[in-house]
DNA sequence: ACCGAACTGGCACTCACTGGCACTTGGCAT
DNA sequence: ATGCCAAGTGCCAGTGAGTGCCAGTTCGGT
């Protein structure tokens, strides 16, 4: 997905070229013509892949449409060891992680990005699809906070609930960012980043909401 | 589903016996040769349901599998406008409803939703569909609470999270519920509830934990 | 008893996804 | 350079979920 700085074989490269394809050709039709109403094969023909492959390349048409997305939790899954090498608190810490991997992400993710996001918010399917992935990015977290914290009580449900609001954090500031109109064009990952920020500061006050 | 005091017609009646004759099959049969294995054709001969027809009652496969799960939150749902009637901290508030609705469904629930529950451990898409409903709840909770403190800034972000928070609360419970050997035997709906009692009171402290 | 509306079942269809198999090709040791 | 091997690929045929359509039935109100 990524131009790595070491590229890697050429085989892995000619992988990565075809799905970075498969992506660019499928979100704006997805987009223009509707999320059903493209279908797979049509992909396959356009990016001269064979269906096959597709299912090689991807686990889904789903996670094919959330590709940009899942990316950011992918990677971040990848620098968990690091991550939580930092200290102070968890939300904080993952928070800001968050945020440095979406501030890194290749060239030309944003775009993608939006049209993903509006995507999930359209097609509940697609939706689903997403929240696995945080599933599996708070399985990951737990895992390793359980391993780290040896023993200390009640550190798994800590960690599962830590990961629930960043994870709404997250979908709330995406909501917000892929929303106005021209979002398409002219959405930067600042914009991004800096909703992040004000949405996970507002998190410990939202938590003390009172029905009057 | 439920056996209502007011029986409805006898249209309505005849559907809710098809529905629960298929989920009382379907859950079994999930338990013991695998979800995939079971298909809906093969269901709708045991039930005596036309395969069309299922498609009607149901809104898929996995609506059907999860059945028993999304009745509460359904339920919640329903019943929100009295359970925001009331006053105090959300969070408080929809534990206790949420507490309140387990506690009253019909009798047997438990077994089929002990099923219901380690089927959505093991199979990814069944999860998926779980999390779509319990985000259907989220989305009426924001409405509901929006249009109530109307002008409020950052009211939608504190439901969010709340739900998100209550959501991971009740995930955590269950999963400890459903995943004693002989749950399908010997749990209970207060087991259950009192899991949550427990899980729901953890949680302010949970987000406060901290890397070392 | 009758009429209209709601429900039903059957059929044919689309499409996502999978397993199997033979073939090609890039990576690597020699 | 060469030749071997595993990884990757294309094709085909199959499975099963989900949908649109339509003609027939059944329920509920009048």
């Amino acid at each position: 997905m990524t131009t790595q700085a070491v590229p890697g074989t050429l085989r892995s490269r000619r992988i990565a070229r075809s799905r970075q394809r498969l992506v660019e050709i499928a979100l704006p039709a997805f987009a223009e013509r509707g999320y059903d109403a493209v279908t797979v094969d049509w992909l396959c023909e356009q990016a001269e892949v064979s269906r096959r492959s597709f299912f090689r390349y991807f686990d889904g048409k789903e996670d094919l449409a959330l590709t940009p997305l899942n990316d950011v939790w992918r990677t971040l899954i990848g620098e968990l060891d690091d991550v939580l090498a930092g200290s102070g608190p968890l939300l904080t810490v993952l928070g800001e992680a968050l945020i440095d991997v979406v501030e890194h992400m290749p060239p030309g993710w944003e775009h993608l990005a939006v049209l993903s996001a509006r995507l999930s918010g359209r097609y509940p399917g697609v939706d689903a699809a997403g929240m696995l992935t945080c599933e599996r990015f708070t399985e990951h977290v737990v895992g390793a906070i359980v391993a780290r914290l040896d023993g200390a009580p009640g550190a798994d449900l800590s960690a599962r609930v830590v990961c629930a609001v960043a994870v709404a954090g997250h979908r709330a500031a995406v909501d917000t960012w892929c929303s106005a109109p021209d979002a398409g064009t002219t959405a930067t990952r600042e914009d991004l980043a800096a909703l992040l920020r004000a949405t996970l500061a507002a998190v410990p006050g939202a938590l003390e909401i009172r029905l009057p």
